[in-house]
DNA sequence: CCGTATCCCTACCGATACTG
DNA sequence: CAGTATCGGTAGGGATACGG
């Protein structure tokens, strides 16, 4: 283990309220429907399949708190808004991509431990 | 967007079960606690601070079942128990190491974006 | 179209006490 | 040492209705 004095396992380390926030439910994968350019509002609801109205607002607006997300309100009628990572949000998204790839790839593994774990009880 | 039949954003895939399992509050500390080789149960509770005795034993259990993490018990008075990654969860922990590192890279950052986004009101 | 506001429930999770 | 059992507060988050 490295001898920093800042890691996520210290209870009180900004890192571990970082990881903390990336931990919810839905912060992940509203990233990833980022990933390829600005998005509207309604197509990231559209990606993101099962998140709430409620809750997709909630995880935009604590996304542009942290300076992963940019929002930007075209004045038209109807409204138009775009969501945009920023450059931390970008870096942010590289990391996350592999771990994505890393759930395809194994999911069907883990599902067979579970049932074998399940059968002996 | 790729047009793979699974990936995360479908509600019903695994891979987003598993997804939802990595993101809770101590999976994540906890697989890295196991980095460096079999730990204890004491040992892994005193490196990740702030767990519950309850939330230990509960997310150890989780990743056991799911494959990621073997239990054994030493038949000794006092008990003696470690808990080790499998190959499977040696894998995750590969992709885990950057996302740790990019926390600890920018909280400082993340932490002054929240300050002016909360200045701004 | 893009939200906000409210209600309300439940599942998470910490605290505490107890056991092999 | 390494758990299990139980209780209870609280925050997450869905459903619904409404506003600019």
């Amino acid at each position: 283990m490295s001898t920093l004095e800042y890691s996520p396992y210290a209870a009180d380390c900004p890192s571990r309220q970082l990881l903390d926030r990336i931990g919810d439910r839905w912060s992940v994968l509203t990233i990833g429907a980022l990933a390829d350019g600005p998005r509207r509002y309604s197509a990231i609801a559209t990606r993101v399949q099962g998140v709430s109205q409620k809750m997709l607002t909630q995880t935009l607006r604590a996304l542009e708190r942290d300076g992963l997300v940019t929002r930007t309100v075209f004045p038209e009628i109807p409204p138009h808004v775009e969501y945009e990572l920023t450059d931390t949000g970008r870096s942010l998204r590289t990391v996350l991509v592999p771990l994505e790839q890393w759930a395809i790839d194994h999911m069907d593994g883990v599902a067979e431990a579970r049932s074998g774990y399940d059968t002996r009880g």
